[in-house]
DNA sequence: CAAGTACAGTACCGTCGGTACAGTTTAATC
DNA sequence: GATTAAACTGTACCGACGGTACTGTACTTG
């Protein structure tokens, strides 16, 4: 990485951390570039204004979501090859990584965006929309490779129940911060997989 | 209610729209006096400073919050008298409330300053937490009389899934303005209705 | 050594939160 | 019918912030 894109990787670092504690309206470019120890210039040579920073701010966050996501539920696959099993062993491993956060999660970008949405614009919202979906399409498809093996004990829609997730890491980041308790939110994600348990528990009824 | 408290009230809806849809920061008094059509010393006549504009605002929201959801229900209450089928109508009937609002929720309140943290005083954090605790109190009181009848079928907390409730609006509201899909938050809590029939179907196993 | 990259420096504009304080209208009270 | 408090209006001002504009310069790379 050259020197201008680490400039703007600690810019972007930086930026992603106080929108998140303090929101994008009540973030200046001031503090961030008093943190980052550069000046107003050297910002706006990175970002044209406060709109792209926020534009690649959500860019970023995205792709090592995907990538974090990825990763943990190969790795669950890796450990068991059935698709319900591996499944539950990737929302466990989700968890741990949740309640490994000392301070608890610093916050979804995706939603300070929507809590905020007068303040940007359909590029960035389509982006954050995208990002929803790519959610519910991965959970979609691991879901219904579980249902051809374990048939649903109840009459629910799937793409309901892959959104399930989202809504629920959404909610608990919520949680934790509201309650000020971090472990609130790997607890929220375990009831989740204690639904799927109930749900796709094959020795029911 | 008196000439003065009127207004109060009309400055409190304007800004818990604006708060909601732009965040605390980037909303400005000016803005907020424009459409109450007052000045600003009007303004600070009735709230001293932003921060308790903010106060009052949060405690407008949970007193409402709170009738509402002894209202909804009471009402269940009476049309089943079963702890779990009257939870079961509650829920249903909270559904068809939020499915009933055309442009979607609007946002809660709470949410909006967890994920704003850094611009609110502990004061308004004691504020959003004791509410969060109280929709906890609410449901556990629900569930504790639900599994004292009906044996829950996995070995959960009460106290997560009471906050489950709670996790899956908040999370739903988000899903819902992400997704730009109103019905969205409507199908999220049904699935909580699924996840707690399961939880507590007594032909199970 | 020329050229682009990655900034620094300076100056300026309009907006916003907030303060201060004097003046005015309206409704109830004595 | 005068007094008084409530509910504002009007005006003036401050410092901080987002953003624009343009010039200057150190460092690196071909």
């Amino acid at each position: 990485m050259g020197k201008g894109a680490e400039t703007r990787e600690r810019l972007l670092s930086i930026a992603e951390a106080a929108i998140l504690a303090k929101g994008f309206g009540a973030t200046s470019i001031d503090e961030l570039i008093a943190e980052a120890e550069i000046t107003k210039s050297g910002f706006f040579y990175h970002f044209k204004d406060k709109t792209e920073l926020a534009r690649a701010l959500v860019r970023r966050y995205l792709e090592q979501d995907e990538i974090l996501l990825d990763n943990l539920f190969k790795r669950a696959r890796e450990l068991n090859e059935d698709p319900l099993h591996a499944f539950l062993i990737g929302l466990k491993l989700f968890a741990e990584m949740m309640a490994d956060l000392p301070e608890g999660h610093p916050g979804c970008l995706v939603a300070t965006i929507c809590y905020q949405e007068r303040l940007f614009d359909k590029d960035i919202h389509d982006l954050t929309r995208n990002g929803t979906l790519a959610w519910r399409k991965r959970f979609i498809e691991l879901l219904n490779e579980i249902s051809e093996t374990y048939p649903p004990n109840d009459d629910v829609d799937m793409v309901e129940v892959a959104d399930f997730i989202s809504t629920i890491v959404e909610g608990g980041i919520i949680m934790s911060k509201a309650l000020r308790e971090p472990e609130k939110l790997a607890g929220q994600i375990l009831l989740f997989r204690s639904y799927i348990k109930l749900l796709f528990n094959p020795r029911m009824f």
